[in-house]
DNA sequence: AAAACTGTATTATTGATATAATACAATAAT
DNA sequence: ATTATTGTATTATATCAATAATACAGTTTT
């Protein structure tokens, strides 16, 4: 699985995106146990520290939940995923909105713009 | 004019976007003279250094051309402004359109979404 | 029982960013 | 001619982010 990590923006925070991302489109099967924090490290190749960083902060949103000697495990709760994931679609729209009105160009010329783009 | 700086990415690049927005869709006028760098940086309630490296940052784009003890200029070159805010657009439309495809969403939801958009 | 693996915590070091406080030479404004 | 304003440069300080190197207690696994 890709990990595209830039150096733009914190890394923690692009390790974040991408599990959220991964646990809300359904990669990551709800209920199950994810990587080890050192295996999902070596995985980004990043270090074990930020990705804990980024783990914890899973923890904060009930993505996932942590049992000390285990392992991670991503939560079984079919609506927060939902709800998360509608969310997410939401915000991603209006910021795109935002920008695009902002640079003056006009919903046709927008969705003429999508479905030139592949999905 | 407003100037939304939050503290969730570098101030400068957040300086960058925002003049270039300002460019590109006709705030600042082709060819003529900014706010000097002391009273952007006052507006934007940013310190001086901080907008001087944004703005170093737009001359090296070739949006603006310092003039040493006169002040910065908007380019007038309007075939670079033009083809600057084409790219910016197609940057942001595949940029959401990779974020949503990868949510799970399908073309013509995200078309739904945007047509109940305001603009 | 012993070994390996789990999340978690600690300490240290490095680099990037932001602000602050000046300073300077060249030009524009008075 | 004097003053104010211009972009630009320098130095110092503080904070955040990232990595590195360990360490530990409590399960699992063997």
């Amino acid at each position: 699985m890709a990990w595209e990590i830039k150096n733009d923006r914190p890394v923690y925070i692009q390790l974040v995106e991408e599990l959220e991302m991964r646990i809300l489109n359904g990669t990551y099967t709800m209920g199950t146990k994810l990587l080890s924090v050192r295996d999902l490290a070596s995985e980004a190749q990043v270090n074990p520290n930020t990705m804990q960083k980024a783990l914890s902060e899973l923890e904060k949103k009930g993505l996932i939940s942590s049992r000390r000697t285990s392992g991670n495990y991503i939560t079984d709760d079919e609506k927060l995923i939902r709800d998360l994931r509608t969310e997410l679609a939401s915000f991603e729209v209006g910021t795109f909105c935002g920008k695009i009105k902002k640079l003056g160009i006009t919903k046709k010329e927008t969705i003429e713009l999508i479905n030139k783009e592949d999905f």
